[in-house]
DNA sequence: CCCAAGGCTTCAGTAAGTGAAGCCATGGCG
DNA sequence: CGCCATGGCTTCACTTACTGAAGCCTTGGG
């Protein structure tokens, strides 16, 4: 990996700090509102432990989310981001657009146009 | 892999389309109007050329990119975005806007505050 | 005693990406 | 004629990211 691209580009930069399969989509899980571990485990269905544990690690790192401890039994620890990660739901919603269109099959017709 | 979380998505869905670590630099490049093999290449300094044909292969397979082929010697192939891949670069747009706000500085105050 | 809850970590295995090298065709140079 | 350059890849052996299942740790309650 060792130098990223041009990391002078801001689009590589955001490419950086978003590059994990599962990156974006925890982004709008924390948007949502879900804030614990489990939560974010069940919401992000199919994403291993060690996997989300590793990109919370990795964007708490970068200053995107930020971790809160409750010393309480059992122990509970709540995920929130910052204002660095709350600047990156904007790329979240373009996606959820973007996605939109495509389940709706509005731009499906950039495929083989299926003999009309 | 099996289901990327959950295909209703439209967030999940557009997730799917853009995953690989190159995929929107790809569409950036290609929006520039970097169109051929070698040019990508060189623009995304770092990539592999099997990556790039394979992420070239899968947006083509999901009807992103078009690839046109001149049967000169040599052989000139060149990419272009599709209508469903011209959607993508308001997401390109909004990467810019974020990583220039962070190579700037501007959100890194959401970091440790640093003993102001 | 022992289990449950919550938040992880460990392990062995698969997928995605890397870096260097090579392949193919052919026009042009010596 | 021999052979190199060009463009677009493919192959190989390897590292890194992610998976799925299991286990760890603490402590309050049955």
């Amino acid at each position: 990996m060792s130098a990223e691209s041009n990391s002078t580009c801001p689009v590589c930069k955001t490419a950086e700090v978003v590059c994990g399969k599962w990156t974006l989509l925890l982004i709008r899980d924390l948007a949502e509102g879900n804030a614990r571990f489990c939560e974010l485990e069940r919401s992000l269905e199919g994403i291993s432990p060690r996997t989300l544990s590793l990109r919370l690690r990795a964007l708490e790192e970068e200053g995107v989310v930020e971790r809160h401890t409750y010393p309480e039994v059992p122990p509970r620890v709540e995920y929130a981001l910052t204002a660095k990660g709350k600047a990156l739901v904007p790329l979240v919603e373009d996606m959820r657009r973007y996605g939109m269109r495509w389940l709706l099959g509005d731009a499906a017709d950039a495929r083989q146009p299926a003999a009309v």
